[in-house]
DNA sequence: CGTCGGTTTGATCTAGTTCAACCGCCGTGG
DNA sequence: CCACGGCGGTTGAACTAGATCAAACCGACG
């Protein structure tokens, strides 16, 4: 796909080397445990998912959401333990691999080391973004950017087949990854219906006016180019 | 130090060659600005600084803290462009690199570019940390947190010479770390005077009883073991 | 046909904001 | 020498964005 660079012929085989196999998941099952030790590192074929966190008493923080060609369970591999679990939203495919060869790839394939650690920093500048919302964002603010961006990610591995694009979320994940309430979120949406930026279905969102969701965010988009897939 | 992995000989006559030079940056002088295109690649050699984000009508987020050892401008080095500032709290010495041999890192030193995954999946770790502080998190535990979390980073660095530790913050920079307005940020800072958890002064913040902290936070603090240093 | 998850809506409450002072300290310029 | 202004911190009063409580709706599904 053109989004993606290509690949060194002996990265290719390196890659289909170092993976395992391939995993389905169904939608809200748990991909990768908070805490899990032995944590296994996957590429999100194809699918939507995403990394959180909660307290002790239940109080659950979305970090992020993973779209295809995501890396998952990077943390745990390089530092040990994951700090963070991954559930999935859709049906989803992953690519499942040897995470003891992470070493042998870093060893050998210093294209592949750069684009992992090329994920990594891109990872690093959503959660900027992310904490810029929740810091210093009004809740319609945080509504508009959290849609915006979503449509945008989704635009970029082509995931929209038509026209219009359904985010498959419920109002509960986007209260989670905002910090609201459930029941503020649903007057917050309810506020973008009423400026024609957004229609919610049964358990998904569909983007109607883009422009004017980074309009109503403040937000002025991501700047991606091409961009490294393992 | 005992804190930081061992360095085999090559890779430290490479990191000695890799380094341009250093930096002495005074508090409140910015070290990197947000869009800078030829952004330079640094590591913290002593000293406190912070990266942050603003908005167009001057609402600040303060993402993270950078302390000794801490790489600082790699997304503009991986991706390209700064998304984020970088400003001094003390004074500070920086270790400035060539950018343009990253790749030449890459090519030749697995086992510093391992070193520079970790740092960056540490990095991200923070960040989903301080992204449920904010979401999730009630005005005292964010504070409680926060401080916390710097005394922790700072006593793993030994960066505390006596008993005690000073953080070098004006409650302004506390009130961007945590989403909330100065006024509030310090009533709730003096809840944590009033019992005993911290000390407030001229313009830093006295730790008293890091554990403290810690329970009002919620928090079971970093697990870190040995780290590489770049 | 009941129940359950997701959504919707109104009423009430509160954590945190905004506004407005004021204090102490320090560096600057008359 | 003193007046000043600015920065960092402190405090109280009024206000509001968003939380909590409560109830109802709706479609899917066993």
């Amino acid at each position: 796909m053109a989004q993606f660079r290509a690949f060194a012929p002996e990265e290719l085989k390196f890659v289909s080397t170092f993976k395992r196999g391939e995993l389905v998941a169904e939608p809200g099952s748990m991909i990768l445990a908070e805490g899990a030790h032995s944590a296994q590192l996957f590429t999100l074929l194809s699918g939507w998912a995403f990394r959180y966190k909660m307290l002790e008493d239940g109080r659950r923080q979305i970090l992020n959401y993973c779209l295809p060609g995501d890396l998952i369970g990077l943390q745990g591999s390089v530092i040990g333990a994951m700090e963070h679990s991954v559930e999935a939203l859709s049906p989803a495919v992953l690519c499942v691999f040897q995470r003891d060869r992470l070493s042998e790839l870093f060893k050998n394939h210093p294209g592949l080391s750069f684009d992992v650690t090329w994920l990594a920093s891109r990872e690093e500048r959503m959660l900027d973004e992310n904490l810029l919302s929740l810091g210093r964002r009004t809740a319609l603010e945080r509504a508009a950017y959290l849609v915006a961006f979503l449509h945008q990610r989704a635009i970029a591995v082509g995931s929209v087949e038509g026209k219009s694009l359904l985010i498959p979320i419920t109002q509960q994940h986007v209260a989670d990854t905002l910090g609201l309430s459930i029941v503020h979120t649903n007057k917050t949406l309810k506020k973008l219906s009423d400026k024609k930026l957004i229609r919610w279905h049964d358990r998904a969102c569909e983007v109607l006016d883009a422009l004017g969701l980074m309009e109503e965010a403040g937000w002025s988009g991501l700047l991606e180019g091409t961009r490294p897939l393992i």
